[in-house]
DNA sequence: TCTCTGCGCTAAGTTTACCAAGCGCCCGCT
DNA sequence: AGCGGGCGCTTGGTAAACTTAGCGCAGAGA
């Protein structure tokens, strides 16, 4: 874990304790709603404690926020959210954000393994 | 945790699991892509252990997919956001005049098969 | 044959996320 | 004045994530 990536945990701390006082919560109030311990969520906030995910998601919906919001402010997303143009079969499976690589390439063997006969 | 949950974290243990065969790599090729222990590896792909949102990164990095396919995998998206996939790959599929009725069936259940949780 | 290398797994240890108990402070009562 | 309750924080402790060392097996050469 180097320093650039405290930076980003230190910011994700400052977020949530930023969106909590936004919804006028107290720590204790959204430590309950997000299912943690308060000591914990204020260590978080502090950027003491890097959360896990499933924290994180928590929090976001005890906050009314996506979890990829939340996600992405803990620099847990990819940057390469590279779409392409839709158009037909192959390419609406390229868009598909819930398909791995592999998944598409697979799928769209067999699509081709159906059409080019 | 309840039981529903070890469900979840199991079929993600899976999940890793096929991915990783689909892209012929190794225990361990793939665990030095992913920056971690290849025994860690090992035991999350069998359902012993709850990888974290970093690993999960990580490991969806290495195995050339997006993040978000892994949290959704992982069980670690918004409920309230479930329904939110368009789903243009099955509408693609059943506009597409080239294919026959059981092709479209076919594919369908394929990807059904890899999106469903 | 025997060795070498890569495979997946086990065992044991270290690190870290997370919790329960409790402290000190401030503010609103009476 | 005293007291009660909510605030955020510190302090141990437990459990779980994660690593390092090493086991046994299978296939490929010499």
């Amino acid at each position: 874990m180097n320093e650039r990536d405290d930076v980003v945990w230190n910011n994700l701390g400052e977020f949530i304790r930023a969106q909590r006082e936004l919804a006028n919560l107290s720590l204790r109030q959204l430590a309950e709603l997000a299912k943690v311990s308060n000591p914990y969520l204020s260590q978080v906030e502090r950027g003491l404690y890097k959360p896990s995910a499933e924290v994180l998601k928590n929090i976001a919906n005890a906050l009314h926020m996506s979890a990829e919001t939340m996600y992405g402010q803990a620099g847990l997303l990819d940057e390469d959210s590279k779409n392409a143009a839709p158009h037909g079969v192959e390419n609406a499976i390229k868009l598909d954000p819930g398909l791995s690589q592999d998944q598409k390439e697979t799928l769209i063997r067999i699509y081709r393994g159906f059409t080019e006969r």
